[in-house]
DNA sequence: TAGGATCCGGCAAGCGGTTTCCGTCTTCAT
DNA sequence: ATGAAGACGGAAACCGCTTGCCGGATCCTA
């Protein structure tokens, strides 16, 4: 329980010391703790590992990993750790690492395309068994591109990734088939009676977003509603997104039975921006949004929403990420489900 | 753009590939590709930096950590990223790394302390240069000791940690006043009229939860109502919890006017059975949280809470942290603001 | 009892960098 | 012209650990 005693203050033991107190070579001494290989005699292992509990002895890892050639961390980058959507995400990444007995790194790219870039080269530069990407590519196919081309080069090098969302980086990929949900509910909220949308379409350039929006848009005109009927708004990803979103539905004279956010913090946004203005949900305005973030259970009314499998979305991209190497890369797609809850009902006035 | 061309497949380039090709030695190279204090002529320069865009070169950044003998890894640990407890303090963190150019490994204990201690050594392994713990202490003494005792060891070999939560670690703390903020909130309670009170106090070993049901009882007990009339509660920290608490809760007689959970996804929790119940908020049973998580602005009532700055505290944790070494270890006291929303009123039957 | 097989430690050569120290070449004042 | 002072590049010694290879001891078999 005295850790360090005759260590004259230089930083933590190294193996060597470990070694000279135990009186025997380094080479058995990294056998004894870390080598899993070949066995030790028994006079020098017991000596060995009473050393280095005596020191307190931990192996340097990146001199292991170094010398190993290989080390045990996965990088996960999101866009935001507070976003329910990530957190869930992330919870199942990191349930599969502690089982592969891996470390994760955490990347936060706060929605900066510019910043993931860099992030990967971060990673690139940990030598990181697996990078893993969670969270929407844009339309800007330049730094898709270029994003494509770092990966690449980490698998050529011997790294493995893995991204959540759409499969443009040509590399494995959990696909939520965004385009096939947002159409289903759409069909749902139609059966339902609605018959004028507006669309919380997120930011322009956001694949998600776009394929949720474009899918919802499918499913109306496959119900045989007119494309220039609907109202689109095009805002923020995030909550506060929803609310400006919604407030500027709100300032013209609104007309539309039902509204589609193309994910559930902005829906929870507009609701609250709706509630402020005095709209009833669902009495008035009908509202569905798009992920099942767990925080769902705790906003009234409960949310119509698109049910995503985050949490293992996030297993099943450490899984893939962290499988050995197979030949192409993998596309795991995943369908969403809908779940009608008490923020839709029959429109009032038809 | 067409990385490695003359190596035969042999993992990412090193510093010597790029030396060789830029003509130059690799000191050469190693002081214009990441050296900061010499100058490298111009001719030179240019080569090397050619070069080493051509290879696609990313410095080994282990092999820098070992060579230089430091890193520039901070970690985190945390007992669950779903929380938006913890996820408010991540992002505090996160944000303070980045502006320090340091990156961070997160690892989650699921609220198993043993994988704390677990953690705390694969960091140290890291040669991480910061720890950062967030999340409460337990009352188990012997772990905490042991857990301190592994932060000074560490410590001792120049690591620096903080933790946020209680000064039980004998390090640099971001300490909540979590006894005084529950004081101060039962005061107001009491002033609201509220006589006969019930905690969900959450896990008996868990300080946090403790200081907040002392806490409490103090407040109250300062306004001259007797200890024993509290009816006490006890369960997990979680939204779970706050279900099962308020459960056992409603199977009894329920004499109370107001409920206290001592924090928020408890409240949420005990909320939700309310709901189930068919018990109304605030009018029949007024609710309290504690923390004043974000996601608390989409609960419905609105949560009277007391509010603790978490992201700053993470920010601050993070600055302790990667501040050069001071003598001993700091202490910042930071104290809750009551915030009387709409789940509380005065009470109907007085 | 010889002879090979088997074990088990240690030596030392890496792993991919950084940095000290030294030598050469300029530059500039005297 | 000459010596001192810089400037700048390279050789090589590390950083802490792993591991291939070697050799001495032990064990087994014939």
């Amino acid at each position: 329980m005295t850790p360090q005693e005759d260590l004259p203050a230089t930083g933590p033991p190294k193996l060597a010391d470990v070694a000279a107190r135990a009186g025997v070579s380094t080479a058995t001494a990294s056998r004894v703790l870390n080598g899993g290989n070949r066995f030790v005699g028994e006079p020098h292992r017991g000596k060995v590992l009473a050393a280095a509990a005596e020191l307190g002895y931990t192996p340097n890892a990146h001199a292991q990993a170094v010398a190993r050639g290989s080390s045990n961390v996965l990088g996960l980058i999101v866009h935001d750790v507070t976003d329910p959507y990530f957190a869930a995400i992330a919870d199942g990444v990191m349930q599969q690492c502690e089982q592969a007995d891996v470390v994760v790194m955490l990347a936060v790219t706060r929605r900066n395309p510019e910043r993931e870039l860099e992030y990967v080269s971060t990673l690139r530069a940990q030598r990181a068994r697996a990078i893993i990407l969670a969270g929407s590519r844009t339309l800007d196919g330049d730094r898709t591109q270029r994003l494509a081309g770092e990966l690449q080069t980490y698998a050529a090098a011997g790294g493995s990734a893995a991204s959540i969302s759409q499969d443009r980086l040509r590399t494995n990929t959990v696909l939520a088939l965004n385009r096939a949900g947002a159409r289903d509910l759409a069909v749902e909220l139609h059966r339902l009676g609605h018959r004028r949308f507006a669309i919380l379409a997120g930011p322009r350039d956001l694949v998600t977003a776009r394929d949720r929006y474009l899918g919802f848009l499918d499913g109306l005109t496959a119900c045989g509603l007119p494309r220039d009927s609907v109202r689109v708004v095009h805002s923020d990803f995030t909550r506060g997104g929803g609310v400006t979103g919604a407030q500027a539905l709100l300032a013209e004279e609104l007309t539309v039975t039902c509204l589609f956010a193309v994910n559930d913090v902005m829906a929870i946004g507009a609701m609250a921006a709706l509630r402020d203005a005095g709209v009833l949900v669902p009495e008035r305005l009908s509202v569905a949004g798009f992920d099942d973030i767990a925080s769902l259970r705790d906003v009234s009314p409960r949310l119509t929403t698109v049910r995503l499998p985050l949490e293992d979305m996030g297993v099943q991209a450490a899984r893939m990420a962290l499988e050995p190497h197979r030949s192409g890369p993998r596309v795991l797609k995943v369908r969403g489900e809908v779940r009608l809850r008490d923020s839709t009902c029959p429109p009032s006035r038809p």
